[in-house]
DNA sequence: TGTACATCAGTGAACGCGCGTTCACTGATGTAC
DNA sequence: TGTACATCAGTGAACGCGCGTTCACTGATGTAC
């Protein structure tokens, strides 16, 4: 059809973006390319002009993932908070709210494609392992700017509690684990067991909150 | 062929048992019914003799692997602990341990299957929902007599100290999460990045057991 | 600036292949008498 | 207990279909002069 570099780069990413929404939809298994190519616009033989195989694209789209993802966090973390705000606590209440359980597409990247990565090729599970310590590394600062704030906030309590928070990383790691573990969980039952899938993401918030104070 | 009723039930079971190992390593859609069959010993057409669909087949391997591991936990629970064993604590070591990362035909079937089964029928989420009732409750009772012991064993401290841990369910729940989580990353990243793999169970497992305490 | 031409993204038909499922057939099982 | 026959689990070829991938072709883009 002839097209301009700047049209072919924006018609990459439109491939991009609709292989991210329906394999985290559906899994890579469960798109065909013909479908996947309709869907962002375009016929399927023009795939290969952009990517090597379905392989190919399915690590590039974990890491795409991953890498918006992280830098929307850095994002926000760079803003200074209004008086008031917790960034923690309202990041958190997304992470276990129901409309996070249902966004498929977009929700939390780690979360989404944890299943599938597990079974896809070392440059997609490298791209995720990078994405989760980006993601490591940004809740853990996000830990210890709201401890910061409640030490501030609390009368001159010591900095380290009995039984309070073991190094940064590692407690950010575990309570990573806890946040994912939830989001699979009620996902998993969240069409044919509301209820559950509900308790789930509350028993988790509450859990995860209560670790906070 | 002719085959005897008892023989007939063996054959439906060692292809359920064929369908778990496979599934769980590759996903449904990773296995075709000309290779499960195979597996299990026989030829693609007897498969419609004993299930409806693959998607049948998929229910019930869901229902089949989660009830034996409650069958199976239960019985541990039953045993008489030997004295200086803490049944709790092995549990835990062994989740948390990297043979459990890499045995995916036959770790936890809730950490197993979560990513697969929102993906398939109400069936299929409907028995791993109650194999998750299941699993919580075992769990709960876990948590309970281990908090027993301990508390047998220390300076008659009071059942409820601050901090200390809130219904038996909820909590059972937000710590299986963590569990599964930790499960569930580690395996993402398992082949390619080993170091992180073991990190994320290393934390997840200290964060655990120090919540034991 | 204008013209000639190479490039290459997009098209859509076609490739071989493996998929889930169906079917006619086989023959030991297990029941009826 | 022995014989005749219906049942039905297992076989393996065949069905249509959608898959990932290839390919000859189109024509606007963008470069060379």
């Amino acid at each position: 059809m002839g097209v301009s570099k700047e049209q072919t780069v924006l018609n990459r990413q439109a491939i991009l973006a609709a292989a991210e929404r329906l394999f985290r939809e559906r899994g890579v298994d469960g798109v065909g390319l013909v479908e996947l190519m309709k869907e962002a616009g375009f016929t399927q033989g023009g795939f290969y002009n952009h990517f090597e195989s379905k392989q190919a694209l399915a690590a590039e789209v974990v890491n795409h993932a991953l890498a918006a993802a992280g830098d929307k966090l850095a994002a926000d973390l760079g803003q200074p908070l209004a008086p008031g705000q917790d960034l923690l606590r309202r990041q958190l209440d997304y992470y276990f709210s129901s409309a996070h359980r249902d966004d498929l597409a977009s929700g939390c990247a780690i979360g989404g494609m944890a299943g599938e990565v597990a079974r896809l090729n070392a440059d997609a599970q490298l791209h995720f392992a990078q994405g989760m310590e980006a993601a490591f590394s940004a809740f853990g600062a996000l830990l210890a700017a709201s401890a910061a704030t409640s030490a501030a906030s609390s009368a001159g309590a010591p900095a380290s509690a009995p039984n309070s928070r073991p190094g940064g990383r590692a407690r950010a790691i575990a309570l990573y684990c806890e946040m994912v573990g939830a989001l699979m969980l009620s996902r998993a039952v969240g069409d044919a067991v509301p209820a559950l899938s509900e308790e789930i993401l509350r028993a988790a918030r509450d859990s995860t909150f209560a670790a906070l104070i």
